[in-house]
DNA sequence: TTATTATATAAGCAAATACTTATCGATAGC
DNA sequence: GCTATCGATAAGTATTTGCTTATATAATAA
């Protein structure tokens, strides 16, 4: 791995917002609206993310109807320095499940 | 390690010059001085970007007479992280040998 | 077809970043 | 004391970043 593509790596990580979002790739493939509702940003703020963390290969998107599901990309040969990282971050307080307990459980199918 | 320290980590981390600097100080502890001539920058950027390295405890600083010697912060937790993000990097090309090579030797002391 | 939904993209903007030059402080040597 | 050197800091600037709103694209639903 040379240098820009550490930096890149590293750059695409090293975001609050992008670190929650890969927290959340951990449990489970996701949509964009289904981020949107859990880090209560804009679907447009959500895209821009998802296109770093790909070009970064941290993620994989695959279509499916209207949808992009979004998952870890565990291809990647740092994929086992990305897991340990996030096992030392705190779970995220919102969940999929607490949100559907406020009735706002995006459904995506 | 909560968001916001792990987001000052991976920042100070994630930028070609601060790697270059951490590769170097992987081998040796060096002065301001020597990382002007190693990287070809002025003297005040090396020392915003060492501030910005001890600022997420990357690294130690230590004051002789005029100097101030920088080195690796091994007590750091994430030390062992730190070490093999590193490795995966290539040596830079120039060295203190090449350097002296060059008669450009920085002596320190 | 037309409307709706999910996402991508474009353009604009404020804040952060990585430099620069200029200057200041502290130490060492004369 | 005076001067030179190493380094920190301040101020200025161009670029990058992370958002925003507006619009475009593509698939589904009516």
């Amino acid at each position: 791995m040379d240098y820009s593509q550490m930096e890149l790596y590293l750059k695409a990580v090293g975001d609050h917002n992008r670190m929650l979002i890969l927290k959340y790739l951990m449990k489970e493939a996701l949509c964009i609206c289904e981020f949107t509702e859990l880090l209560d940003m804009t679907q447009p703020a959500i895209s821009q993310h998802m296109r770093k963390l790909k070009a970064a290969e941290l993620v994989m998107e695959e279509k499916r109807g209207r949808w992009t599901i979004w998952s870890l990309n565990t291809r990647h040969p740092q994929y086992p320095i990305l897991l340990h990282l996030l096992s030392l971050l705190p779970e995220p307080e919102r969940t999929i499940e607490s949100l559907a307990a406020e009735g706002k459980r995006v459904i995506c199918e």
